[in-house]
DNA sequence: AATCCGGGGGA
DNA sequence: TCCCCAGGATT
């Protein structure tokens, strides 16, 4: 027996009884395929039964107004599946008298019906051999036959639909999408999958190498947010500045100049006028200058910071004591620390 | 290619 | 409380 037969085989043995398997109604199927989208059968269940009740066939969603669709979606999530759903009932009943597309090619082309769901329908309701590639499709193949190509990648989705596809059986199409999903929802799950009972368990890469926990690879999107800070690098006559001491965040108990964040870069007049500027500012300032006209951004992982030096000639008060020759000596980040060595050579 | 869109469940 | 889950639309 083959992977395909195992699964099928399983399936039929273990399938948990869920409405929408009893039928092959596309309408049925399609609203059970839009409920499932990023949630879990025990989550959609009642929203299933509560919209097949109120909207038994296409033409009932189609009448009904967006806001009944809507409040009968409360509390499910992703709102813009309920305004599609309705859209495409609409559609359907206007455009194909009602009769709802069951080849991939025509589903393709609704709106809230991607590759998954088009390959869902076509394959449940027209026996297409389209196979589906969701969440439970790339964990399950990625860990028995050890993939480590990233799921979210677009190499990654290429190959896994590819495998998909040539592992499909061709006279029960629908019924090895379901099997395999369904073996990932409930044995191959992502956390604490049933490996120790798992049929596949002789053949599975995953768990010979003891790599199971670590696949599917997928690659962690770390949005790289943009900072700006303004670094207000007073300099006294007697050749004093001031350093703080920051107490959070990154750079934890480094030292720096007094510091103004902002939300975009500013230029000399918004740093004047910015009330932080004001409060860490004494009157007795002569000059303002900006050390560094054009900006590097300084790179960190998840960060970059758009720094600025603004030199602030000012009188000596009590709040400047630190020397200029002395300042070397505290720890600082290395954005500071360039600073100081271009500004000491300038 | 990156970002947004909810809510459930587990650590 | 934080992290993971992940299909489709949008830009």
């Amino acid at each position: 027996m083959n992977f395909s037969n195992y699964l099928i085989q399983w399936y039929l043995a273990n399938k948990r009884d869920l409405p929408w398997r009893n039928t092959k109604n596309s309408y049925n199927i399609w609203l059970s395929e839009i409920i499932l989208q990023q949630t879990k059968v025990n989550q959609g269940l009642p929203y299933y039964y509560r919209f097949i009740q109120k909207f038994p066939t296409i033409f009932d969603l189609a009448k009904a107004s967006e806001d009944d669709v809507l409040k009968l979606w409360q509390g499910l999530g992703y709102y813009s599946r309920a305004r599609n759903l309705h859209f495409s009932a609409k559609f359907i009943v206007n455009e194909y008298n009602g009769e709802f597309p069951i080849t991939y090619k025509e589903l393709i082309k609704l709106k809230g019906v991607g590759d998954y769901t088009a390959s869902a329908i076509a394959s449940i309701c027209n026996n297409e051999k389209t196979a589906v590639v969701d969440g439970n499709v790339y964990r399950l193949l990625a860990r028995y036959f050890g993939i480590n190509t990233a799921i979210n990648s677009s190499k990654g989705i290429k190959e896994f639909k590819l495998l998909a596809q040539n592992l499909i059986n061709s006279k029960t199409p629908g019924t090895f999408n379901q099997a395999v999903m369904e073996f990932g929802a409930t044995v191959c799950t992502p956390k604490k999958p049933l490996c120790n009972t798992c049929i596949l368990k002789d053949s599975c890469v995953a768990l010979s190498n003891n790599e199971v926990v670590k696949l599917p690879v997928k690659v962690k999107k770390n949005k790289i947010k943009k900072r700006y800070f303004n670094y207000l690098v007073f300099k006294t006559t007697a050749n004093k500045t001031i350093l703080e001491k920051r107490i959070s965040g990154i750079w934890r108990n480094l030292y720096q100049f007094p510091l103004i964040e902002t939300n975009k870069e500013i230029d000399e007049n918004q740093l004047v006028n910015h009330p932080e500027f004001l409060i860490k500012c004494n009157s007795e300032t002569i000059t303002i200058k900006l050390f560094n006209n054009r900006i590097k951004p300084h790179k960190l992982s998840h960060q970059h910071i758009y720094a600025k030096f603004w030199i602030i000639k000012t009188n000596d008060s009590n709040k400047i004591s630190y020397s200029w020759k002395t300042i070397k000596k505290y720890p600082v980040p290395l954005l500071i620390d360039k600073f100081i060595n271009e500004y000491s050579n300038f």
